[in-house]
DNA sequence: CGACGATTGTTGCGTATACAAATTTCGTGA
DNA sequence: TCACGAAATTTGTATACGCAACAATCGTCG
C-alpha cells in the first residue's frame, strides 16, 4: 500500500494523455506521409472512409463514430466538398445537411488503399500484435459507454 | 492463407491511426477539461512536464522527446512565456534558446497535480489495465527506433 | 580571415481541433 | 397559428500541428 506522491517531475513520464498524443503523432504522420501524394492527409480519409461506409452520412453521426466536434467535421467537409471528394445532399428535414462521396471521391479511396495498406502494416509493425490487440480493446470500451 | 481484399467500406474500422486519432481525441478531452479551470491545455502541460523534468530545457531536446515538430514547439513556448510559465535563458551558443520554468511555472504544476491525479484515474479506469501496458510497450518501441 | 556547409530556431501557410455563440429549422402546446 | 424550446449545423475565436522556406549562428577548411 504505497503512496504514489505524484511530483511534477514524474508526471511527463506518466501522463497517459501525453503518451497517447506522442504515439498519435507519430502514427498520425506515419499515413499522412503515405498519403501526401494524393493531397490528402488522414483526417479527411476517416472522414471519406466513414462516408463511404455509410453512404449517406449525416454530420452528427460522422461525429459520434468519430468522436469529433461538429465543428471540426464542418469545415473538413467544406474543405473535401471544394475538393470534389463530397457533395452534400438534399433532406426533408431542412436543419439536416447529409453527405455522400462523389464518383471522384470513390476514386481516389481506390487509388489511395495500396499506399494506405503500406501505411497500415508499418504501423503494425512499428506497433506489434499486443499493442494492436489492445487498441480493438480500447475502442471497444470507448463505444460502450456511449450507449450503456 | 487468405487474402484480405481491403474495400473502402472495411477502412473506417480497421485503419490503426484512425482509431488511435479517436483515443486521442476522447483521452485529450478528458484532460482538458479537468485542466481548464487552470487556464491550461494538456498540449502545454506536457512541455510544462517535460521541462520541469530536464531543468534547463533545448527545443529539439523537447522535440525529440515529445515527438512535436520544433515549429509547433517554438510558438507554444511563445505562448507560455507570455502566461509567465517559462523563461528563456541566454546560452553561450546563440543559435540555442534554451528555457525553463518560472517560479509562477512550478507553482501551476503543483496547483494542477490533484485535477492531473483524478484526469488519470478517469482515463485509466476508461482505458483499462491491458490497455495502460500496452501503452508502456508501444511508446518504449517507439523510443527505441530513434536510437536504433 | 572568409566562404561554405551544418546546426538550431522561427515564420508563412494551411489544416485540425474544440468551445461558445449564433443560425436555421422543426415540433408542439396554448 | 404562433410562440417557444429542441435539434442540427455553422461561425467566431484560439490553440495545436507539420511542411517548406527563411534566418541566424557556429565550425571548419582553405
Amino acid at each position: 500500500m504505497k503512496k504514489p506522491a505524484t511530483t511534477v517531475e514524474t508526471i511527463a513520464t506518466t501522463c497517459i494523455a501525453g503518451r497517447i498524443r506522442v504515439l498519435n503523432r507519430v502514427i498520425t504522420n506515419l499515413y499522412d506521409n503515405a498519403l501526401r501524394p494524393f493531397g490528402m492527409k488522414l483526417s479527411q480519409g476517416n472522414v471519406l472512409a466513414v462516408t463511404a461506409k455509410l453512404g449517406v452520412a449525416r454530420p452528427a453521426q460522422v461525429c459520434e463514430i468519430l468522436k469529433l466536434d461538429t465543428s471540426t467535421l464542418s469545415r473538413t467537409v467544406d474543405r473535401m466538398v471544394d475538393n470534389g471528394w463530397l457533395e452534400v445532399v438534399p433532406d426533408d428535414d431542412g436543419r439536416s445537411h447529409p453527405f455522400r462521396l462523389t464518383d471522384q471521391g470513390r476514386q481516389l479511396m481506390e487509388r489511395i488503399i495500396p499506399a494506405w495498406e503500406k501505411a497500415q502494416v508499418e504501423a503494425a509493425r512499428l506497433l506489434g500484435e499486443d499493442t494492436l490487440r489492445m487498441l480493438d480493446a480500447a475502442i471497444l470500451r470507448i463505444n460502450m459507454l456511449d450507449e450503456h
